[in-house]
RNA sequence: GGCCCCUUCGUCUAGUCAGGUCCAGGACACCAGGUUUUCAUCCUGGUAACAGGGGUUCGAAUCCCCUAGGGGUCACCA
C-alpha cells in the first residue's frame, strides 16, 4: 500500500505580535546536571547578541523529560549564569518569580499550547498517530544497522487507517504522534556555517509526541521559538541536523523561520568531548596508578568502591568524588561553571576566555569583558572548528586579572570566596591576619583559591607544626659551612626585641642585620626563618609571613624548629 | 556505515568573503637568558603552522577539484 500524499500545508499562522525586535535570542537548557562550560558559553553568545542589538534574551527551562529534569538543577542554571554575568528579560529567577510576556517559560507548563498545535496538525494529516511497541521499532532498527543500512521509521503508522487511528488514540492505546514529513530535499541555511542541503528522506517520520503525552524536544522548540518570537537560534552544533526537523515543522505550523547558528563544540586538550564524566575518569586513573583495592579511609563505603570499580560505566557521586579528589590528592578537572568558581577563577575571565573559544574580534585584541562582547559579537566571526579548552590560558588570563586588581577589590573578592569555600580557614584568621594574607598574596595568586591552598600553616597550632626535612629544607637548614640553623639561633636575640612586630619594622631591623650577619645575602636568613615558622620552604614574602603569625608564636615555632634541626644535625 | 560539516604554530586564533603589503601576525604553552628573600610574578630573546596533491593565475593561506584526517548526527534525550 503507498502512503497516502504529502498534504498541503497549514495556512500561515501570524507569530508576531506587536513586538518590533530585531534580536531575540534564548537560551535553553534541560535542567539536568549543571551549567556545563560549552552550555555557558553559549548562553554568553545568546545573550551579547541580544545585548549587541537593544534585542531580548529568553531563559527557557526545556523540561519534557520528566525522569532526567529538577527544580533545583533549573535554579542551578540561574544562579551559574547570574556569576557569569549573564541576565536574561524573560524568564524564571532565582527568587521564584517570573519575567516577561510570553511564559510561562517552563515547557512542561506549556502543554496546554503544545496540544492545541499538535492537533491541527493532527487534523490536516501532517502527523499522524503510530503505535508501534519500542520493542518493534528497536527489532526494526537492529534488522537494518545487521543490513548496514541507514534506519528510517518506515510509516508503519501510517498503515493503519485514519479513522481507526484516531479511534483507538481516543481508546487511550499507547501511542506516539509523528510528524509526517515531506518527501523532499530540505536546505539548511545557517549564520555559521553556511547552507547544506539534506537530500530527500534523509530525515524520517520523527517522533513529536511521546507516549506520556510530552511534546518531543522538536516539537516543544519549534512551538515555543515562535510563540516567543526568537529570532535567532543559537545552539550547539550537535542540532545542527535537528535543525531540518525544525524546519519542515515550522512550514507545516504556518510559521516563520528563525535565523539559525550553530556553534562548535568544546573539547578537552586531547580532543576528547568534555563531559562531567572527565572526572570520574580522573579518578578512576588515580585509583588505577595508586593501585588502591580498598577506598582511602573517610571516602565511600569499600562495598561501594567495588561496585563502582566493577563497572565502569557507573559515576561517583558528586561528595564522593570531591573526597576521593582530596584523599587521593589530585584536582578533579572543572567541567561545569560552578567548578570554574569553586577553583577561584573570576566569572569576568571565564566568560572572556569561553568567547575566545570559538570568537575573535580580530586585531590581535584578546582581553575584554562582557559589554565590549555585546557591542562587538557577530556571527560573522564565529568559528566553523570545535575548540580545545586550554586552561593553562585560562589561568594566565585568571593571573593578569588578578594583578591587575586593585588592593581592595581582591581583598573582597579572596574574602566572599573563602567565606563560601573555605569557611573554617576564615574563622581561625583574624580581620588584620586576613587583610595581611590578601595583600601579601595577591601577586603570587593566579586564582582567588591559591591563599587558602598554600597557607595552612597559619592554622596549624604552634604545638602541631612539623618539619619534614624535604630536599630544600636540607639546603636552607643544614648544608653549608654555617648551616641554616645556626643563623636562626642568632637571629632569635633580635626577633625577641623588634617592636612594633610589623612588616616595615621587620624589613628594616632584619636587613640591617643580614648586613652583617649574612653578608648582606638576606636570603641566608630568610629562608630558615620562612621553614622555622611555616614548616616548609613556601610562603608569602618573609616580612609579611613574620608579621601575620606575630612575635609570640614565631617565637614559638622557631624554638621548637631549633630543636628539632639540632637532632637533624646531630645524627646526620 | 549513510547523511551533513570542518581543516593556519603544541593550543586559542588574525589573515580567507573583495588573490599581491604574509618567506604568515598575536596570545597561552615551551626553550634560553635576566630580575627576585622562597614560591609565584616580572623583563628580554627564541623555536614553532597555511593537512597532502592537482589545477586557475604574472602571482594563492586566500579561488576550483581530488585525497587524507577530524567532527556532528542517525532515540518515545535534549
Amino acid at each position: 500500500m503507498q502512503p497516502p500524499p504529502v498534504p498541503a500545508r497549514l495556512t500561515a499562522m501570524s507569530n508576531s505580535q506587536s513586538d518590533q525586535d530585531v534580536a531575540v535570542t534564548r537560551f535553553a537548557p534541560s535542567p539536568s546536571g549543571d551549567l556545563h562550560v560549552g552550555g555557558a558559553r553559549t548562553a554568553l553568545f545568546c545573550w551579547a547578541f541580544a545585548r549587541g542589538r537593544q534585542g531580548r534574551f529568553v531563559l527557557r527551562i526545556e523540561d519534557t523529560d520528566r525522569k532526567r529534569s529538577s527544580d533545583a538543577a533549573a535554579l542551578g542554571f540561574q544562579e551559574a549564569l547570574l556569576w557569569l554575568g549573564i541576565d536574561w528579560d524573560e524568564g524564571p529567577m532565582p527568587d521564584g518569580s517570573t519575567r516577561g510576556d510570553h511564559g510561562p517559560y517552563f515547557q512542561s507548563e506549556r502543554l496546554e499550547l503544545y496540544q492545541s498545535h499538535m492537533d491541527r496538525l493532527l487534523e490536516a494529516d501532517l502527523a499522524y498517530h503510530a503505535f508501534d511497541s519500542s520493542e518493534e521499532l528497536d527489532a526494526k532498527r537492529a534488522a537494518a544497522r545487521a543490513e548496514k543500512r541507514p534506519y528510517r521509521y518506515d510509516r508503519a503508522g501510517l498503515q493503519v487507517d485514519r479513522q481507526e487511528r484516531f479511534a483507538r488514540a481516543a481508546a487511550g492505546e499507547p501511542h506516539v504522534v509523528r510528524f509526517r514529513t515531506p518527501d523532499e530535499p530540505i536546505t539548511i541555511k545557517d549564520e555559521v556555517l553556511g547552507e547544506a542541503v539534506l537530500p530527500a528522506g534523509e530525515v524520517d517520520d520523527f517522533v513529536i509526541r511521546k507516549a506520556d503525552g510530552y511534546p518531543t524536544y522538536h516539537f516543544a522548540v519549534v512551538v515555543d521559538d515562535a510563540l516567543m518570537n526568537v529570532t535567532h537560534v543559537l545552539r550547539a552544533q550537535e542540532h545542527f541536523n535537528n535543525t531540518a526537523k525544525h524546519l519542515v515543522l515550522q512550514s507545516a505550523l504556518g510559521f516563520e523561520h528563525p535565523a539559525y547558528g550553530h556553534l562548535s563544540l568544546i573539547f578537552n586538550p586531547d580532543g576528547s568531548k568534555m563531559s562531567k564524566r572527565d572526572k570520574d575518569k580522573a579518578i578512576r586513573a588515580a585509583v588505577k596508578s595508586a593501585g588502591l583495592a580498598s577506598p582511602p579511609d573517610g571516602t565511600i563505603t569499600q562495598e561501594a568502591f567495588d561496585a563502582w570499580l566493577g563497572d565502569k560505566k557507573s559515576q561517583l557521586d558528586h561528595d564522593a568524588l570531591v573526597a576521593m579528589a582530596q584523599a587521593l590528592d589530585v584536582t578533579l578537572p572543572e567541567i561545569n561553571v560552578a567548578d570554574f568558581e569553586r577553583s577561584g577563577y573570576l566569572p569576568e575571565v571565564l566568560c572572556n576566555f569561553l568567547s575566545l573559544n570559538g570568537w575573535s574580534p580580530g586585531n590581535d585584541l584578546e582581553k575584554f569583558d562582557n559589554a565590549f562582547l555585546a557591542r562587538n559579537f557577530d556571527l560573522s566571526r564565529v568559528q566553523k572548528t570545535p575548540a580545545r579548552f586550554d586552561r593553562d590560558k585560562l589561568l594566565a588570563f585568571n593571573l593578569d586579572a588578578i594583578q591587575a586588581m586593585p588592593e581592595d577589590e581582591f581583598r573582597a573578592r579572596a574574602r566572599a570566596h573563602g567565606m563560601r569555600f573555605h569557611p573554617q580557614f576564615m574563622d581561625a584568621l583574624t580581620t588584620e591576619q586576613f587583610d595581611l594574607l590578601a595583600d601579601a598574596s595577591r601577586e603570587r595568586s593566579k586564582t582567588l583559591d591559591d591563599m587558602f591552598k598554600t597557607n595552612g600553616w597559619l592554622l596549624l597550632e604552634d604545638d602541631r607544626l612539623s618539619w619534614p626535612i624535604s630536599k630544600p629544607v636540607r639546603k636552607a637548614m643544614l648544608k653549608g659551612e654555617t648551616p641554616g640553623w645556626t643563623i636562626l639561633q642568632q637571629v632569635v636575640a633580635l626577633l625577641e626585641r623588634i617592636e612594633p612586630f610589623e612588616g616595615a619594622a621587620l624589613e628594616r631591623e632584619l636587613t640591617e642585620w643580614a648586613e652583617d650577619a649574612c653578608d648582606g645575602n638576606l636570603g641566608k636568613i630568610a629562608q630558615p626563618l620562612r621553614i622555622a615558622v611555616t614548616g616548609g620552604p613556601v610562603s608569602p614574602p618573609i616580612f609579611d609571613t613574620l608579621a601575620m603569625l606575630g612575635k609570640e608564636r614565631c617565637l614559638l615555632r622557631i624554638a621548637r624548629c631549633l630543636e628539632v634541626m639540632e637532632g637533624a644535625a646531630a645524627s646526620s
